[in-house]
RNA sequence: GCCCCGGUGGUGGAAUUGGUAGACACGCAGGACUUAAAAUCCUGUGACCUUACGGUUGUACGGGUUCAAGUCCCGUCUGGGGUACCA
């Protein structure tokens, strides 16, 4: 009888779906446990082949701990605004909410064909006004509330008005610049006023930020839609805007979020990678006295160099540029600042090899020398961290050197490895260890001595002092674009004005022209009537991490419109025991859903203090991405092999439209309006794209689908095969390379209970090595199961099918427990055999097999392990011995007995006091 | 540039704590069954030398620690992810 598994799938898929199978409850005598999967943007690619793979590892995770008496929540959901789906309304003329339907119905078809055992019931969309009516809710928690670093929580701003109005501004509180004023000042302010101190204080608040302003298509550009400096669409400039935006201030949240990732089941290197963007380092602030009058404020974390200062360095955006610039540089201060500007943060910190600056004509005072300093502008210093300028220590910082050297500054050293030393240097010595020189009362001091030394001598002085500081910087939280959860604030007079909670949600607009405004504004702005209670409301929209910062609570509780979820279902559920997602969230995501799950816990509302407990990182199914190369400011290609004679930039090409790297020139004129007109240089009359291995995206056009599989083979064997490919973390380009093999081992295991008739399962017992075969199995799992290993999980499952196909077994003693182990990997054939062995209920509600050590005892001596046809196994050995001494106690152990018929000992390995390998042959 | 992860046969990968390198699978080659093909099954398969027995060598590259290194340390090369408006 034939492993059919269209039929089986089928059946078993709407079996699962009518009898709700997987719906969790929120309450029970069992013990909890929440699997969660990052939930998917619903692309208009559709699902690829990357998704899957955490997926299914978080599938059998979670029906494993079902099997193994857990109440699972195991639920899926989309992460529905965002960029693409707004850029494909512009170019169409397609709402957004109607390609996001079409998207998200197609994805769940696309799921619940991989038999997934979602509970379907708890479906949630971030852009479902029932959903993002709380994201908005949480929203107004954020902006009315303050941070109070003396007992370090959040509390409500009304709190912080009470302050002002009894005691002024001394309090501790987090905040950006200090306005002091006391409790009368505070009172005679006017509305106005006193919004712009709260702003300081607030949450969620406006500030000024950069944004990639594009003239030519009228709009803002996301980073990713920025290749080069230029549009990515068109190939037009790109210009750097400041605008008045809203921010979160996760900053006040640093020291909470460094601290509690020690308390977190996440690998080290994905904590390592949250410490380092967070970024905490303790160092000094200092003041520069400047010789015209007026102050320089640096913040440095090596205080111990500050004898080896030769020059001071500027951001471009600082604005004491303006101030220290003398009339001599000013047009080449002005040229260099409209150049720098434009140039992206990255690109700035990446582009080591062209050094930029300019000399602003000034000089600050060293404070212990008296020297006259020069003040420079360079881009490599960033106007977002610290102050904006640096002091700059050539001799013992890679970038400042690398700027003395391109402008013939002086690198003077005060640190050498050991006394005595010489002074000269080809690079900068970085070390934070050895001897300090040529600094005065540092001398001779340790790097750690002169640090502490340093900065004591610097408070004493009244110039500066002991400073921590973040490289985390506070999240921008404004979109110029239509497709995002709508604020709900409005503008009372200007005055940015909450939304009563009531209000809620506030709807996004219906509109028809997604259409930029030729404004860096959304085109919200557009609408004469978005406006609330007579005034205006905000233009603005959220950006895409707003849905996604706490859509993991909403599942615990979809339904609820009281609340964004009932304390009940909170207590019940806590945390998120298990989280599956890829590295490239490793801070974005993460960081920003601690920080909201931190604010909600420091009002109460949510148990406990951190939201993931264990984290599981799958590595990325890549796709192989093909490139087209247009000559900078044309509508020129040109091929691959003779791209490095123009000066291009590398745009991605729908993989669908090559052909083994060779363009379809006529489907890439359709492909899009833009390229209609354009003009191709070939090399042997083809053009020849580039190819790269980077991330499956639909920005990328190299999706692949897993449909096809499933068509082809089967969900289980998709299944199988995607764990089969290797360890869940590991990233690897996608082939299907080899997806027979999986196939052909779910028809082995279905020819187990099977022969040429139909079902054959005995009743008789089992002998040994039946008995071993299944043991075997049940430990590795056990084992692998618990490190996530599931390629190995796959493999031991082959070599065990394989044993018993050898031997024929169809003892039901042996094959129901096998159908139970299998049905978290291949749930449809597992739920097939399961009831043709005779039970009514889901195989989903049997018990996790339990291991008999004694069949594995019993079975290793009489079966040894054997590889190579040689018998080899290690013996451990309580003291030193001779080697005589050795070699009798090999040959009295009883399991040399049993072999050394007619062998000998061919080879020992020994160590002192063990013996580690022993070879009879 | 900076932070994080990786590099093992023709291919995906295994080796769990420093102790048999290459499990399992794909591919390939040969064979069985078949008129033939598909399917299935069996055998072989890192490289080099050898008719064979067997030997030598081998985990990106260069060093080091160790009785013992794919695994630990230092340096280099190289691929990927992130880099604050893709999600």
């Amino acid at each position: 009888m034939e492993y059919s598994f269209k039929t089986i799938e089928n059946k078993w898929r709407s079996y699962w779906d009518e009898n709700k199978t997987f719906k969790a409850n929120s309450s029970s005598d069992k013990p909890k446990y929440y699997v969660l999967d990052m939930f998917p943007y619903p692309s208009g690619a559709g699902l690829h082949v990357g998704h899957p793979l955490g997926y299914i590892a978080s599938d059998i995770m979670a029906r494993v701990q079902r099997l193994r008496g857990f109440n699972v929540l195991h639920p899926m959901g989309f992460d529905a605004f965002g960029l693409p789906a707004e850029q494909y309304a512009i170019s169409t003329g397609k709402h957004p909410a109607v390609t996001t339907k079409e998207n998200t119905d197609r994805y769940i078809a696309q799921l619940k064909n991989i038999g997934f055992s979602f509970d379907w019931d708890r479906l949630i969309n971030t852009s479902d006004p029932n959903y993002y009516k709380w994201t908005q809710w949480i929203f107004l928690k954020l902006f009315n509330s303050w941070y109070d670093t003396e007992i370090n929580r959040a509390r409500p701003i009304d709190e912080l008005v009470a302050i002002f109005e009894n005691d002024g501004s001394e309090i501790l509180a987090y905040h950006d610049e200090h306005a002091s004023f006391t409790a009368e000042e505070w009172q005679q302010m006017s509305e106005q006023e006193k919004s712009d101190i709260l702003m300081k204080y607030r949450l969620a608040y406006q500030s000024y930020a950069y944004v990639n302003w594009c003239e030519a298509l009228g709009t803002v550009l996301a980073n990713d839609e920025v290749k080069d400096g230029l549009s990515e669409r068109g190939g037009h400039p790109v210009e750097r805007k400041q605008m008045r935006q809203w921010f979160l201030r996760i900053t006040a949240y640093a020291d909470r979020l460094l601290n509690d990732l020690d308390s977190l089941e996440w690998s080290d290197s994905l904590k390592e990678m949250q410490r380092n963007w967070i970024g905490k380092s303790v160092g000094a602030t200092v003041f520069f006295e400047l010789e015209n009058g007026g102050k320089l404020e640096i913040f440095t974390t090596r205080p111990d160099t500050i004898f080896g200062v030769s020059f001071m360095v500027l951001a471009p955006e600082s604005e004491l540029v303006n101030t220290l610039t003398t009339p001599e540089q000013k047009d080449e201060v002005e040229k260099y600042v409209q150049w720098a500007k434009n140039r992206s943060e990255r690109e700035r910190q990446a582009d080591v090899k062209n050094v930029t600056g300019v000399f602003t004509g000034s000089y600050a005072i060293h404070p212990f020398t008296g020297a006259k300093v020069p003040v420079w502008i360079g881009d490599y210093v960033l106007a977002g961290y610290g102050t904006g300028a640096v002091m700059a220590v050539p001799a013992h910082d890679a970038r400042d050197f690398r700027f003395a050297k391109q402008f013939g500054l002086p690198t003077p050293r005060v640190i050498v490895e050991k006394e005595g030393d010489s002074l000269e240097l080809t690079e900068a010595y970085e070390a934070k260890e050895g001897i300090l020189v040529q600094s005065e009362f540092l001398n001779g001091l340790t790097v750690k001595e002169a640090i502490a030394k340093a900065v004591s001598e610097i408070e004493n002085k009244g110039i500066g002092c002991k400073k921590e500081n973040f490289r985390l910087r506070d999240a921008n939280f404004s979109r110029q674009r239509y497709w995002g959860e709508p604020f709900p604030i409005y503008y009372k007079n200007g005055i940015p004005t909450a939304m009563p909670e009531s209000e809620l949600p506030l709807l996004l607009p219906e509109m028809d022209d997604f259409k930029p405004t030729g404004r860096p504004e959304s085109p919200l702005a557009k609408l004469n009537d978005w406006k609330y209670d007579g005034y205006p409301l905000e233009t603005d929209t959220m950006p895409g991490f707003a849905g996604s910062s706490w859509y993991f609570l909403r599942y615990m509780d979809p339904e609820n419109n009281q609340a964004f979820a009932s304390t009940d279902a909170l207590k019940y559920w806590k945390d998120v025991d298990l989280y599956v997602g890829g590295t490239e969230h490793a801070v974005g995501h993460l960081l920003y859903s601690r920080f909201w799950h931190k604010v909600l816990f420091d009002y109460g509302l949510v148990p406990v203090n951190e939201p993931f407990k264990k984290l599981v990182n799958q590595g990325m199914i890549q796709g192989r991405s093909n490139f087209v190369y247009r000559i900078t400011g044309t509508n020129t290609f040109v091929s691959h092999g003779l791209k490095d004679q123009y000066d291009t930039s590398a745009l991605h090409v729908d993989v669908n439209i090559v052909k083994n790297d060779v363009l379809d020139i006529e489907a890439f004129k359709n492909w899009r309006e833009e390229y209609a007109n354009a003009e191709f240089i070939l090399e042997n009359d083809l053009y020849i794209c580039g190819v790269e291995i980077e991330k499956m995206s639909k920005s990328k056009y190299n999706v692949v689908n897993p449909d096809q599989i499933v068509e082809d083979f089967g969900a289980d064997t998709l299944r199988l095969y995607e764990m089969f490919l290797g360890p869940v973390e590991q990233s690897k380009p996608w082939n299907t390379n080899g997806i027979e093999g999986t196939h052909r081992f779910l028809k082995k295991l279905w020819n187990l209970y099977h022969n040429k008739e139909g079902f054959n399962v005995v009743e008789t017992e089992a002998g040994p090595k039946e008995r071993k075969a299944l043991h075997t199995l049940i430990k590795k799992l056990n084992d692998d199961i618990e490190r996530f290993s599931f390629n190995t999980c796959v493999s031991s499952f082959m070599i065990c099918v394989n044993e018993l196909s050898e031997l024929k077994a169809n003892q039901r003693e042996i094959l129901e427990p096998l159908a139970i182990l299998i049905s978290p990997f291949a749930p449809h054939i597992a739920e097939e055999l399961w009831s043709k062995l005779g039970h009514e209920e889901s195989v989903a509600y049997a018990k996790f097999p339990e291991l008999n050590p004694s069949f594995l005892v019993e079975a290793n001596f009489n079966y040894p392990v054997s590889f190579n046809g040689k018998t080899r196994f290690q013996l451990e050995l309580p003291t030193d011995l001779d080697i005589k001494a050795i070699e009798e106690a090999v040959l009295a152990d009883e399991r040399t007995e049993r072999w050394k018929e007619g062998k000998t000992i061919k080879k020992m390995i020994i160590v002192p006091k063990r013996i580690i390998n022993i070879v009879i042959g």
